[in-house]
Formats: C-alpha cells, sequence, structure tokens
DNA sequence: AAACAATACGACCGGTCGTGCTTTTTGATT
DNA sequence: AATCAAAAAGCACGACCGGTCGTATTGTTT
C-alpha cells in the first residue's frame, strides 16, 4: 500500500469538507449550499474545492452518502451494542434521540431536512434521498422483526406498523426540539416508545421503568 | 364601503399571489422562492409584484399567515364538524391525512417543510412558523382534553403526550407519502391512532371499527 | 535532475437574485 | 373632460451563484 502525500491531503480535504457540508445543509439546506459558502468555511478556494468533484450535484450527493455514513457510525453502530430485540430497539431511539440533543447538527436531522427539501424535486438527490430512507425504514423493520423472533415481542405485531411509530416518534422529536421546548419534545419521543413497548413485550426487565 | 376597483384588483393578485407563492413553498422551499419565478407563474412583473410586500421578507411572512389560513380552512374547519370528543380528534387526523393525499401541496405538508427549513436558522420567518406551530399543538392539545372532558378518554391520560403522537403520525404521513409508497403511509398514520384511541376510548361506537 | 500528476489558486464568465427608481396604465372623483 | 391616486410595468444596479480556465505548488516517479 503506497502513501501518496497528494492524495492524502486530497482526501483529508473532502472529508473535511463533506462534514462541514453535512452540517451547513442542516442549516441552510442542501440545495441552499454554496460552494462559495463552503470553501470560507474551510479557508479553502472556490475552485479548488469544486474541482474535487465537478458539479455541485456531485458534491450534493456525496454529502448525502456522508449523512449515512455519519449515522452509521453515530447512531446505528451504538445500538448494535445493545441484545437483538426490544432492548435493542429501544437502544437505536435513545441514540438517536441523543445525537439531536447532543445538536451536533444544528438542523436535528439531516435527512428529515433534507427529505422535506426534495421530496417534490424530481432528480437524482431525491432518488439517493429516497433510498437511504428505503434502506432505513427496512433496518428499523428489521429490528422489530428480529424482537418478534426472540419473543420478546408478540408474534401477531405489525412490523411496518411498528417500525412506522418508532420512526414518527424520532422524527417529530427532531422537529419540536428547535422550534419548541427540546427537553419536551425529547421526553414525549423517549415516553411514547417505552409505554408503547412496554405494552407488547412479555418481560417487563428488558426495558427501563421509565425515561431517564 | 366604497368598492374600489383598483383596491380591489390589488388584493386579487395578493391572493393569487401568496396561494401560487404556498405552493410553490412546498417545491422549492420558502427561501428559495423567488420573485421571478413567482411572477413568472402569475404572468406578472416582478417589480409591479414586489411592490406589494416590499421585501422579500415580508412576502414571505405573508406566505406563511396565508398557509395558516389554509390549514384552517381546509383541515380544522372541516374537523370541527364532527361531535367534540374522539370523533372530533378522528376527523382531524382524516382531514389532514386526505388534505396530503389530494395532493394540493406537491411537498405535502407547508409546515413541516418550512419548520426544517427554518429551525436552524433565527429570525423573523422562524419565529412566526414557531409561534404557528406552537398554537397548532396547542390546538391538538384542547382536543385531546376536550375529549377527556367529555369521559370519551381515561382522565389519567397524557394530555401532550398523546398530542405529540397524534402530530408525530401526521407528520411522518407527509414525509413517507412522497418518497415511499403513499398508501402506506396513509394507512400507517391512520392504523396508528385508531389503535392508540381504540385501546383508550371505552365506547367502541365512537370510532369506527377499521380504516377505511 | 527531469518528467509527471494531484491539489489548490485567482480571475473571470453568463446568469439570477432582491431591490430601487421612473414611467405608464387603470379606475375613481370632481 | 380633467384630475388624481393606486397598481403595474420597465429598467438598471450590485451581489452572489455555479462553473471554466490558465497557472502555481507540491510530492512522486524514473
Amino acid at each position: 500500500m503506497t502513501v501518496d502525500g497528494r492524495v492524502a491531503r486530497g482526501d483529508r480535504t473532502r472529508t473535511a469538507a463533506l462534514d462541514a457540508a453535512v452540517v451547513l445543509a442542516t442549516e441552510v439546506g442542501l440545495h441552499g449550499l454554496s460552494l462559495a459558502q463552503l470553501a470560507d468555511a474551510l479557508g479553502v478556494s472556490k475552485s479548488g474545492l469544486f474541482a474535487h468533484w465537478g458539479s455541485k450535484e456531485a458534491l450534493q450527493l456525496a454529502t448525502v452518502d456522508r449523512a449515512v455514513e455519519q449515522q452509521q457510525e453515530r447512531i446505528i453502530r451504538p445500538a448494535l451494542r445493545a441484545p437483538r430485540g426490544v432492548r435493542r430497539l429501544w437502544a437505536l431511539h435513545q441514540a438517536r434521540i441523543d445525537f439531536f440533543a447532543a445538536r451536533v447538527l444544528p438542523g436535528g436531522c439531516f435527512f428529515a431536512s433534507a427529505d422535506f427539501e426534495y421530496n417534490a424535486r424530481p432528480g437524482p438527490i431525491r432518488d439517493r434521498l429516497a433510498e437511504a430512507f428505503g434502506r432505513w425504514t427496512a433496518f428499523l423493520e428489521d429490528l422489530v422483526r428480529e424482537a418478534v423472533a426472540a419473543g420478546e415481542l408478540p408474534a401477531d405485531v405489525d412490523v411496518a406498523q411498528l417500525a412506522y411509530e418508532i420512526d414518527a416518534l424520532g422524527i417529530t422529536a427532531a422537529m419540536r426540539s428547535r422550534l419548541l421546548d427540546p427537553d419536551t419534545a425529547y421526553r414525549h419521543a423517549r415516553q411514547g416508545l417505552l409505554n408503547r413497548l412496554r405494552a407488547l413485550c412479555p418481560d417487563p426487565t428488558l426495558l427501563p421503568e421509565g425515561i431517564s
């Protein structure tokens, strides 16, 4: 494995740019993101930045991909440390809300912002977002299915329905935490799922008695 | 009351412009909305349009207000025809989802789109949106409280919590109906609330047996 | 040492944006 | 018919946008 100092430098610039782009996109939108703004924030020239992707759309697509990676690292991976079943479901919900509460992204949730921004704008970016959304939904449903398979949820539970409700509680927390009282929003998101899971799960010891 | 044909003409232009602005804002965003685009869509000149508000921000604020009126007319008013209690709660949820399904707005929900767009952009527009969001939340909680007062929901129900969950089911329907399968999204939003209310309401005859 | 390739840069293009300034059209008043 | 104000249009401006181009810098290869 050769270490080319030139491409290493380029990689560093690219990654730093995409990380900044994810943050900026939740503030001014994925479309509102401008090369000049991003270049300023990074202290590099606009054209130098532009050369890395060749078009704004390519940069936007790369930004979406980077956001997916960050979601994987900061929300999904921590949740996977919990054992399969309702505990993992609960851990994912917690990790998601913790991520919002940590204010890593000013807008709360990159995907919710971008999805609403592009849900009426056909094109490659919308397609990429829809694909990521589909995978996220499928992942949620997988976790629910695992809980059913482990006997921690009744066999007749509507998997897609429960996954929908979990997602809904989380998205709304991202939304309300930025416009209304954040703590109230997080509390409702947590309490909502805890109530739901405790009502479904036959083993009460798998879940906390109350939200922290 | 004198009817001045000139100001009447101005009013007509203004209203038509705001209606178009609400639609356009759910496509390209409230910030992305441009005077030239709006003027083109209406067949008037950019400067003539501009003169009605004096600034873009004033136009944006007026657009938010118009969206509030439309929400009142198309979602809240129809729901208020149902009797107080769980039936009105259910009617509101239905009216909201019907509104999304009718594709009146390409983006689904003006407020969800605008709220995510501005939740990290301080300023008068964000303030106006937050105010409208607060009123909407308070309205939902009032409807829940009425249902409790009517004995159609248990007295110990967490009012704000239930209102949060109802809102969450609706917002997520707006989001998913544009990126994933619309009918599935509407079904989950409806089934979610129906399950919830049927579990809480002592009188099963007040609610439909299944979603339509 | 010479040739080469990956970054990065500053200057610049055509185009669109919001906005101000001036003029024309339109409808009410006398 | 003459006067006047509201509405709409025409025009120009400075700022910013995405994108192109030629060039300088830097590190690798031979």
